[in-house]
DNA sequence: TCTGGGGTCCTAGGACCC
DNA sequence: TCTGGGGTCCTAGGACCC
């Protein structure tokens, strides 16, 4: 454990199976058995969010289709994710995190980078800090965490990933290269399914023979991309951890179990979309200028259209207005999804919301709060547009 | 029984401005 | 009657991550 004191060193904070464990801690009597979270195969569509390692036997992994998880483990316990759930062991996990240094970078709900720098003084050797932090995860949840030490975010991930489930790796300076050697290229963060194939069609299957390209040929083939990994296969990665992360967008989509082709079905999911963002966006109190639809038609070829406009929207009312603006004249055909996005993010407290709010969309806004309301208090299923409509009718 | 849903970042071309 | 160069914003698509 050979940390000098101002030696840069990061952790990497990764939950188990975190979705499947959580389902385990919850109903014991799932120990054991191969947990499956996402979807249901009676569903048709859908894939693996999270797999514990009973499933992961068969041959069970994330972002899997569910129909074929079900083939090969057709005895697994299939369960819709409960991400609220999910959301309350993780505001724990992130606590535990927040004592032991003020930058902390999450990546997901259930994976986060720490900065340990500068925090030997107060709390001793980081390589022990880390472990206690492991240790107090594991008390305050129930659950396991993977760990990793590093002296940069790139190679602190790689560690926490290396001896998953229950990891705690350290990786010191002149173990660096060693450990890079070993790994397939596919291991570096960065490199999906086609650059991948760029690389391979060079020749470079490895992360060692990435660090021995020339840095000129992977600029000419990938650009700036490129260089990013050459230097990740050198171990060279100089991000900063940061903790601060303004959302840039919220959306919401949905993927039908058969494909559309009724116009009427294509709107009404709209309409459906619309009121479930501005929900959304309501209660993290945003609006937003940028309206993008996102339209998947069978096939997959998918396609986005959005608008800029010149003040903030949030009502489901203005999201809904302007998605069928963008998507009426792409909305032809059969469809396979259909989602909502809103970006260009201006904050409650932000710095400019809209200066005019015309009657209509205050009103609106009321109305909106007032279902909002009532869900929280008697859940979604108690009431719906249609009926608050004609229930206003009736009083008008 | 192909390919969910929530995100981020990058690129390239065009508009527009100085 | 020859069209530079830089900066910013916007749109559409693509790659990638969990």
């Amino acid at each position: 454990m050979d940390f000098e004191l101002n030696d840069r060193i990061v952790m990497h904070v990764d939950m188990d199976a975190f979705y499947a464990s959580v389902e385990e801690l919850d109903d014991p009597s799932l120990r054991g058995k191969p947990v499956i979270v996402g979807a249901r195969p009676e569903d048709g569509r859908g894939v693996v969010s999270a797999a514990n390692y009973a499933a992961r036997k068969f041959g069970v992994h994330s972002a899997q289709p569910i129909g074929e998880a079900y083939r090969l483990c057709p005895k697994g316990i299939y369960l819709y994710p409960r991400f609220a759930r999910y959301k309350e062991i993780s505001d724990m996990v992130f606590e535990i995190l927040r004592s032991v240094s003020p930058s902390v970078e999450p990546l997901s709900i259930d994976e986060a980078f720490v900065e340990l720098t500068g925090t030997q003084r107060l709390l001793g050797n980081p390589v022990e800090t880390a472990r206690g932090v492991k240790k107090r995860i594991l008390e305050k949840t129930g659950l396991v965490a993977s760990v990793g030490v590093a002296p940069n975010k790139f190679l602190a991930k790689l560690a926490s990933e290396h001896d998953k489930p229950n990891g705690f790796v350290v990786i010191e300076k002149d173990e660096i290269r060693e450990f890079l050697d070993k790994l397939p290229i596919r291991d570096l963060w960065g490199v999906g399914p086609s650059t991948q194939k760029t690389l391979e069609r060079l020749g470079i299957f490895t992360v060692k023979d990435l660090a021995e390209t020339p840095l000129e040929v992977l600029r000419r083939k990938l650009g700036d991309h490129g260089e990013g990994l050459w230097r990740l296969s050198q171990g060279m990665d100089d991000r900063p951890v940061s903790s601060e992360g303004d959302r840039k967008g919220i959306s919401k989509e949905t993927t039908y179990n058969t494909d559309v082709t009724d116009i009427d079905q294509k709107k009404t999911t709209l309409r459906y979309l619309a009121d479930k963002l501005s929900a959304r966006m309501r209660d993290k109190g945003v609006s937003g200028r940028t309206i993008t639809v996102k339209i998947r038609y069978t096939g997959f070829t998918t396609i986005t259209r959005s608008n800029t406009l010149p003040i903030a929207i949030s009502t489901s009312d203005e999201l809904f207005r302007e998605a069928m603006k963008l998507a009426l004249p792409e909305l032809e055909g059969s469809i396979r999804l259909l989602g909502i996005r809103i970006s260009n993010i201006v904050g409650e407290e932000g710095e400019q919301l809209p200066l005019f709010g015309t009657e209509e969309i205050e009103k609106s806004k009321r109305l909106e709060q007032a279902l909002d309301s009532i869900h929280d208090k008697f859940g979604n299923k108690s009431i719906d547009r249609a009926k608050i409509l004609r229930d206003r009718k009736k009083r008008e």
